[in-house]
DNA sequence: GTCTATACACAGATAGAC
DNA sequence: GTCTATCTGTGTATAGAC
């Protein structure tokens, strides 16, 4: 059996750490292949296209969220605050991590009006991430505004990434989690 | 005097619109002078490059932002009330003419990680906004708390526009403006 | 499986005719 | 001022040696 240097596991991370710097369609296939250190040969060998990498990398990165953040929101052992002061620090460090922000919402803004690739994918995670806090706050608001609480929150959380990548201060972030914590308090 | 068929003021609108919907480095000059009907030549013969054109771009979006929305913030003949009413009136219109979005969010996502060329536009155009926003709130609110204030509204708007492009659903955008109507109200 | 070399299209930008 | 033609670099992707 010959060795495996990299595994795809690494280079979906790694890919992944360089299409949320740089963005989809400036990321070059050289790009990837200098960040892993592989040749672009060996890339084409993994994957037939950028497009099917990209996809791959979606849903590495939806998966994890799903794993590690949003299955937090289903742990009925704990209070809604505990749950969602443990899911804010994940995602805390999940939004802050390297260089910092969100993969899935540059990739909206990026591809949303130029192609409908991503969408699927795109749509999913914002679909399991309110479901996850419609969860958490249940027990504190009524069906009916459950939505728009998790979509207020969302929002919140996005745009504080914009201002936090703009001025390269987690602080933004912080603030917004920190909201979200307080409509869990206020009723 | 020769006739000049497209006026350096087309030329910057149709870009900004397509700068909108593509992305800066998805953009290419060909793109351009397709949507403006000019070919690269005469691209060339106005703009040094295409970094020099997109902050012409830039600037001239701020500055219409800035004329058009943010100065209703300071008619202090009107009410506050009838300021917000007025300045989200025109800002939904804005934020969804054409396919909708705001070429400033879309702009630092895509290039605030791999370069510094637009970054002074970019956050001028949120200090612009922040400092409208804490004008019309400064009646109602304390003083230390009117940035996170501002903050918060800008974040909460910026969030809903990624879900609208999502969606292509403007009432996304629709509701976060409300809430900040409500923040308005609610003391 | 991993490399080098390369095909082919298109990017940004320029030259020079009219 | 506006066009066509073109330069040079780089993009995605592939072929074929080892």
């Amino acid at each position: 059996m010959p060795i495996i240097k990299t595994t795809k596991e690494e280079i979906i991370w790694k890919s992944l750490q360089v299409f949320r710097k740089q963005g989809y369609y400036r990321t070059s296939m050289a790009d990837l292949a200098t960040a892993t250190g592989l040749t672009k040969g060996v890339f084409y060998h993994h994957f037939s296209s950028k497009e099917e990498l990209m996809k791959t990398v979606l849903q590495a990165m939806i998966q994890w969220f799903d794993e590690k953040v949003f299955s937090v929101a289903y742990q009925t052992t704990l209070s809604p605050q505990e749950r969602i002061d443990k899911m804010t620090e994940k995602a805390y460090k999940a939004f802050t991590n390297e260089l910092g922000g969100c993969l899935i919402a540059n990739t909206v803004l990026e591809t949303a009006h130029v192609e409908e690739t991503f969408l699927e994918e795109l749509k999913l995670f914002f679909q399991l991430w309110e479901k996850a806090i419609a969860k958490v706050f249940e027990e504190k608001y009524a069906p009916q505004v459950l939505p728009e609480i998790a979509q207020q929150i969302i929002a919140d959380i996005e745009g504080s990434i914009v201002l936090m990548q703009l001025h390269k201060n987690p602080e933004y972030l912080q603030k917004a989690l920190h909201r979200t914590r307080k409509l869990l308090d206020r009723i």
